[in-house]
DNA sequence: TAAGTATATGCTCATATGGGAATATGTCAA
DNA sequence: TTGACATATTCCCATATGAGCATATACTTA
């Protein structure tokens, strides 16, 4: 089974930099056209518009026509389970307790290696 | 310029289910070697293998070599980056105010759009 | 209606990916 | 040593990607 389709979800939508420019530049800035994210990101027009397409069909912004141009917006809201996933890893890095324990576990493991075996 | 080696980044390395898989795994029960991840994940021992490559290149993962078996240990410090990077955005779904905010920013755009240059 | 502007799409190309199968490598046990 | 185990790596294949270019679409204005 080859790769599954990938920009599908929020997850590798936001795996390219420059879509996370463009989210960065929406929440910065407000709404957005295309012509005007083309400028800021130094992007061609069609690759911002690809670029667009992948995060409007996963949800993160949304389009509404203005006469012949196409006003963008952040739906950050669809970030949500991605911040609710890495935020469960913060306590490793967050609490001194943790770093300890963290630390100690990996000497722990390094002194066994170093006894079981020698290499 | 085609796309750029994906694999390298943080960000990509945890846009594959599988990938977020093993993390949590690792973060949930501490560090496992392979045949006890691919037990529990069920995938085939070169899948996990190859998905642990990529951790380990990114720095998500080491491994600390235990007899013939290797004990992989998270790390989860590197996904602080990412963190920081969503939690930009929390505000958007957060604080009801910002919400109103921001609804209140989108027409002000959408007003100057209409009214403003024509570019 | 005919240019002109703003966006979206289609096509092609070079490359990245992930899985499966087979195999190499390294390590332990008898 | 030899054979069993644990893990990494290689090869092949089908598919996904992103960029550039050209072009289709839509709306606007002269």
């Amino acid at each position: 089974m080859p790769r599954a389709p990938t920009t599908a979800d929020v997850f590798n939508a936001v795996a390219e930099p420059r879509r996370r420019a463009i989210l960065d530049e929406l929440a910065r800035r407000g709404p957005r056209d295309v012509s005007r994210l083309v400028r800021s990101l130094h992007l061609s027009q069609p690759t911002v518009s690809k670029h667009l397409g992948v995060l409007r069909r996963v949800g993160l912004v949304s389009a509404t026509a203005e006469g012949r141009r196409r006003l963008y917006r952040l739906n950050a809201a669809q970030l949500r389970p991605m911040h609710e996933w890495v935020s469960r890893f913060e306590r490793f890095w967050t609490h001194q307790l943790d770093r300890i324990k963290q630390r100690a576990e990996g000497r722990a493991a390094a002194h066994r290696a170093e006894h079981t075996t020698r290499n």
